[in-house]
DNA sequence: GCATGGAACTGAACAATGTTCAATAACCTG
DNA sequence: CAGGTTATTGAACATTGTTCAGTTCCATGC
């Protein structure tokens, strides 16, 4: 049989990547194979690879869509009013960005199995990566001089959130003594900004560290033994 | 043909574990097959599963001579004479992780990519993850309370330099203007000392942030533009 | 010196993978 | 309704991890 004339292609690249989508979601990035996908959206391999370059580009499209939901929840955690207190504001990003990456852990996962080998990736995605990021670098504008600098920092500083979430969701949290994430990056992005502020003599919204928030994170720390 | 004999079993295994690190150093962790291992040791399939539980398994403990590796390679970036000053260490040993994660950069992307499935690593492999961090908690131990809040605050800050050198590993650096690792690393350390020594009062080694240090990077920052 | 047991090693086999592409069936146009 | 186009198939290929019945050799006991 052939020429069933159904959807569009369009519609099947959809029907086929939340498919896909809903795959990895259940087995994992492993468990995601052309074959199994074709099977789930009533085509045969074949059809697959009319919609897509191969595997990778199946991928690289669903982990586009995982960048846009994950930005619209970071987006969600910060309500506009709050943008004139960015320790607040970047507190509340590293929390959705855990909720996400634990809500979707399989998803989330996928968005660095993936590219680990590639190395150049399409400017659309980088673009949608940016859009990340974005987030973070207006959240840390008022503490830095310029667009660039708030650029560079967000990165530094994000890549250490990043850094922990993995840690948390890769299950490596035995070697943190069951602490919650949700803790480690607070601490993280406290004392952080505390030294950004600290050496920001230029800033307007410059004030001194608030040590009694770390006082309750030690509590916390110490209950936990 | 059988029984050649002309290693012992622990021998074989050495030579298969030398061999494929040597594939995989050169082709990467996707270019690692049994077959080819098998082929490159001048045995068959059959034999390497005799000698290993499965390919996880042949990974695993490769993963773990990095690992040891890695740690060698942090201990001899930070000389016994040094270890009054945590900053110092602490951005040497940052320096030493990066100058590996460089030089052997397919190793290094081995620990991530493997372990990302498996959520229970056996207890030996812990047992070396926590050797490497033990440098960590060393150096940050005189800025702690107690070896709990070193352990707990060595995992914060290193996950950072860890996400920040994945970020340079899997040249996303686009994404920092070119920046290079080592000065983003300086940035977190130096920030999050800051803040760890600002809001640890009975601390002997307590002083105040240097700006100078902050100014250097942010010069950097700037002629890269 | 010879059988026998066990250890070392092989290589064929299986299932599953990504990927390709000639063949085919259905539709559209004239 | 003929002919061309397009959508779809499914068989085929290479390669993967993994298994295991079989083969070959060595050491031991008689």
């Amino acid at each position: 049989m052939a020429r069933r004339n159904e959807h569009s292609r369009d519609e099947i690249r959809s029907i086929a990547l939340a498919t896909a989508e809903r795959i990895a979601a259940a087995e994992g990035y492993a468990g995601l194979s052309a074959r199994k996908v074709a099977a789930a959206i009533g085509y045969t391999v074949g059809t697959l690879y009319l919609l897509f370059e191969n595997l990778d580009d199946l991928i690289l499209q669903i982990n586009g869509r995982t960048l846009d939901q994950l930005r619209a929840c970071l987006e969600a955690a910060t309500p506009p009013d709050e943008r004139c207190d960015p320790e607040k504001t970047l507190l509340a990003l590293a929390r959705a960005y855990i909720a996400y990456a634990e809500a979707e852990s399989p998803r989330w996962n996928m968005l660095f199995e993936y590219s680990a080998g590639k190395a150049n990736l399409p400017e659309w995605y980088n673009h949608k990566l940016e859009h990340v990021f974005g987030l973070v670098e207006v959240a840390l504008r008022p503490l830095t001089r310029d667009d660039a600098e708030a650029r560079y920092t967000a990165r530094v500083l994000w890549a250490g959130v990043q850094g922990i979430c993995t840690l948390k969701i890769r299950q490596r949290m035995d070697l943190a003594d069951g602490q919650r994430a949700e803790e480690m990056t607070d601490m993280l992005i406290r004392n952080f900004l505390c030294g950004l502020v600290t050496n920001h003599p230029t800033c307007a919204t410059q004030r001194s560290c608030k040590p009694e928030t770390h006082d309750v994170a030690r509590q916390n720390l110490e209950s936990h033994d």
